[in-house]
DNA sequence: TTGACAATACCGTCCAGACGGTACAGTTAC
DNA sequence: GTAACTGTACCGTCTGGACGGTATTGTCAA
């Protein structure tokens, strides 16, 4: 009963994702995501030669994702304050919040050190395309404060009030006083 | 010695937060923390019956710990948001961010509802001193956005770039309630 | 005053289960 | 034939926690 042509990798990440939100972030063992992802354990482990190997997987993907995405609104005209802004609401709005990156730092913290730095490359980016550094500056730290609060599950705010958020965000980052 | 050592919660809880700290969020075992508090694994069973029960007593330390501090500066005469800002600006300079957090949340992600049940009733207080509801949001979740960066060992922010917005953010509070 | 009993605050040991990882023989698709 | 698996069996380690024991202090009736 095997189709075993190769997108393994993929449905086992994506199995991966799904568990840590499921059955809490602590909780993420092989068998669970072999299971899930309908492989069996020496399949996962044939993909992914160890847990470490496939955490790191898991990171590099997300960041890779997001940097495509991003790159791809500015080479289609998007500046790319709006597009930093456009995707991470999007991911505020995600129904999957990404768990995942919990069990990463749970297995060792080090295997977030691609994200911070993925964070810290789109800072300096964000900072070379505008004059007013203080007010990009309120407006990133905005954006992950809302987006680390969809991380820790909290459905903090309601519907009414992101969007006072999102709408003041960018006149602060444009320069403008209100 | 012999005679029942005082504050043994509190040095357990202590200790729990070290050891999560130093050896990761994933490896918060009960035999690390109690070596590490000097009491047996035995001991600290006694004070704290389960692990589930350490742990709540951890998050609800902080929170207490803060509404604490938050309402004497209030009863001092600072402003709720002055208050606000000024304890969260010292959290996210301490040495020790608080990965204990993490652990509570590997262990069960329901270990942190009292956290964000927390700070929804930050929010609202804060929200219930302003007449610029907008500009608090941007306000409140830069500065959540800081703080979740400290927490995940991002040091992202230089000191300048740091002053440059912590400077900017009570201008953009500006709007005060009679 | 004292002896009996109980409560408090631990200590040290043991154990069942879960987990990551290995080994390896068999199976299927190309 | 080979890459990509499956399935099973197994190992060593770690972990939460149950349990029984112990020393000190407190209470209180006779």
């Amino acid at each position: 009963m095997t189709t075993p042509r190769a997108n393994s990798r993929e449905r086992i990440l994506a199995a991966a994702a799904e568990v840590a939100r499921e059955t809490g972030p602590g909780s993420l063992s092989l068998d669970a995501v072999a299971q899930r992802a309908g492989v069996s354990k020496g399949g996962l482990l044939y993909n992914f030669p160890s847990k470490a190997k496939l955490m790191q997987a898991l990171v590099a993907s997300y960041v890779e994702e997001f940097d495509r995405d991003l790159n791809e609104a500015v080479e289609a005209g998007e500046t790319l304050l709006s597009a930093y802004l456009r995707l991470t609401a999007k991911a505020c709005e995600r129904d999957e919040p990404a768990t995942w990156l919990f069990s990463a730092m749970a297995e060792d913290p080090d295997f977030l050190e691609p994200v911070t730095a993925h964070r810290r490359r789109l800072l300096d980016r964000l900072k070379a395309d505008t004059s007013d550094v203080a007010g990009l500056l309120v407006v990133f730290f905005a954006m992950e404060g809302l987006l680390s609060m969809k991380l820790f599950d909290g459905t903090i705010l309601g519907q009414d009030e992101r969007e006072l958020l999102m709408e003041r965000l960018p006149r602060i980052a444009a320069g403008r006083r209100a």
